[in-house]
DNA sequence: CCATATACGGAACAATGTTCCGTTTATCAA
DNA sequence: TTGATAAACGGAACATTGTTCCGTATATGG
């Protein structure tokens, strides 16, 4: 290949369209919106028309519907995940634990439809659980060791299986749910420390 | 009234004719096979076909969609709420309720889209979560309360708000539900004798 | 066996996800 | 600046599914 041609290796056929970049962001924003308003079950023809592009447009960017709901979520995930480190530094294990719980229980509450997204088993939503598990387990997994060691909790927990549970209490929302999942990490304490059956 | 007009008071105006008896029997039968294959989700015209009628015979009986799912559901909550009594007199109290909570899940787990049904909020819905709660929460309460009596599980628990958190983590199923209902349950032992903060 | 209320069947309608394709336009190079 | 062209756009059209409507068929009672 020539130098000519292999300049900036990659993004070197032709950068995107500037009003693809638009609409693209747009849409995202669009249904950012309406996903908070009408929940994520609203007609794909309210977000097209929300962002003030055609159907066609919104299928361009995102081939089916889901993938518009998942680009939408991913990026909710993140912040989640970054606090467990903040609270792990700023209080003991047992709490931090207990904290970063209520905090992960709220936000999967606010989101409303994640859940179902999340557990739906629809093939179409397959990257959505992968992207909050890899996001999300070491996450968690850091607070449980944290808190086995000192013996606060039981040893051994399975940290995506606490965290699937955890994300089904929460889309109860309010203060069930967060009774719930306080109770269910009490089932983590009960006993903890016992070495004979 | 005259007596003669009051022969049999209710059902006075002309029984139901017999096709229609049949129908609505077959209509059942066929939706409870669909569900159990192709899920609650299935087009209402493949029930109507395997029931051999039409869809406007099947809206004759169940004027939505959802009234059918209910129908279906309702007469399968009762079997789970008998078990209860039953077994409050094999087992101890903490066991008891250990044993029926399993139970509850395997009940929920294998009726894919109970639980989604249940917790959808769609006001179409409604009657399956009040069948579910009237039937269900006296059951869970006796057990409750009798393992609050001596100790094993701390008192105050909210039977209804157990049961719909329960049947969340039942609606993941398998043995991934099993564990996490033993964790819950686990939680209300954890300091169950405990008097003072 | 007739009259009639009841039930039936399925075409038609409405809502919604998805595809298709003729039209518009941003980008690049001359 | 301008023209060629690949890329993107818009929205009509299609497919699927819940629901309604109404002309037709039939079980029931006399």
């Amino acid at each position: 290949m020539s130098e000519g041609e292999n300049r900036q290796n990659e993004a070197l056929e032709r950068r995107v369209r500037a009003d693809a970049r638009r609409n693209l962001d747009g849409l995202l924003k669009a249904a950012m919106e309406v996903f908070a308003t009408s929940g994520v079950d609203a007609p794909v023809r309210e977000i097209a028309g929300k962002a003030g592009v055609g159907v066609g447009t919104l299928y361009r960017h995102f081939p089916q519907r889901s993938d518009l709901i998942v680009a939408v979520f991913r990026r909710e995930i993140d912040a989640c995940a970054d606090d467990a480190p903040v609270l792990a530094a700023q209080y003991p294990p047992g709490e931090a634990l207990s904290r970063w719980m209520q905090r992960f229980v709220d936000f999967v509450s606010a989101k409303r439809g994640l859940s179902a997204a999340l557990h739906s088993g629809d093939p179409a939503y397959e990257p959505l659980p992968a992207y909050f598990d890899q996001r999300l387990r070491p996450a968690l997994e850091n607070l449980l060791q944290a808190a086995e060691k000192p013996g606060e909790i039981r040893p051994g927990m399975d940290a995506i299986e606490l965290l699937h549970a955890v994300s089904r209490l929460a889309s109860a929302g309010g203060d069930d749910a967060r009774r719930m999942v306080a109770l269910l990490v009490d089932g983590l304490r009960y006993r903890a420390g016992d070495t004979q059956g």
